[in-house]
DNA sequence: GCACGATATCTGGTTACGCAAGATATAGGG
DNA sequence: CCCTATATCTTGCGTAACCAGATATCGTGC
């Protein structure tokens, strides 16, 4: 199934406006997930509902665009995987961190708030010149 | 020539790390690009430089970079351009928002802050957790 | 017992954008 | 004369988000 969401950017899309949220999204995501990791292991489903929830919509993100985060994020070891088979259900992946994962957090969250005060401090300048 | 920019993100493809930065700045570079051009109107190599000075290489780009937004901008309707050939010198070509542009800088402005508050709420949930 | 929706994961193709690298042209200084 | 600084433009590459589809299991209602 697909998780349905992003209804803002549709309707962007819709009025011809492309969705800069696509954009800004690039290159946060992987610090957003290591960041919902942080406190607990989890699946990919429960992430993107977790997220969709958290954030009330601001920035969520589909099934198939989590999927290949989670791939990188395994591939640079920054989280180990687990299945699980419970005796009902559908088997879920579960994504725990790592050490390396918990550095890498660290190191993106401080580079997210790096970019994120030059951000503001440049919208800031000449907000009452001109 | 090409300006000699974002010294950061070279050594750390040297150290192997992949600049997130440049990931970052997707979708940001537009709002950037017309909130300098806000106060006046200004030339592309004007931009570099002032970009550079004014957040003290943190959201440096590089002229390659910059020409491909303003060329965007200009299509899109959101900068007006005009060619300057002084009697000594190279032409420059000077690029000035109009009504639509200052519409977009709004809007742009207001998306940046509200994925930026977004991200703020969601990386300080758990910063004690744990 | 079977159709259907919810849970859960994975894959392929498309699109878009930042950037490195190169080309081009003018002007001034050693 | 070459080298640097000013100034713009173009090609090609890599990467990442996303859409659309495929797959599989379980619970519920008919």
């Amino acid at each position: 199934m697909r998780y349905h969401l992003l209804v803002a950017d549709e309707q962007e899309r819709a009025e011809g406006r492309r969705g800069i949220e696509r954009e800004l999204k690039r290159g946060s995501l992987e610090l957003i997930v290591l960041h919902l990791l942080a406190p607990a292991e989890a699946y990919g489903y429960e992430i993107v509902s977790k997220l969709a929830a958290e954030t009330s919509g601001a920035l969520e993100v589909t099934d198939g665009t989590l999927y290949p985060v989670l791939y990188r994020l395994e591939r640079a070891g920054f989280v180990s995987v687990r299945w699980e088979t419970p005796q009902r259900g559908v088997p879920r992946k579960y994504y725990r961190l790592t050490d390396a994962g918990r550095a890498e957090l660290a190191a993106l969250t401080l580079e997210w708030t790096t970019f994120a005060r030059a951000m503001s401090r440049l919208l800031r300048t000449g907000r009452d010149a001109r």
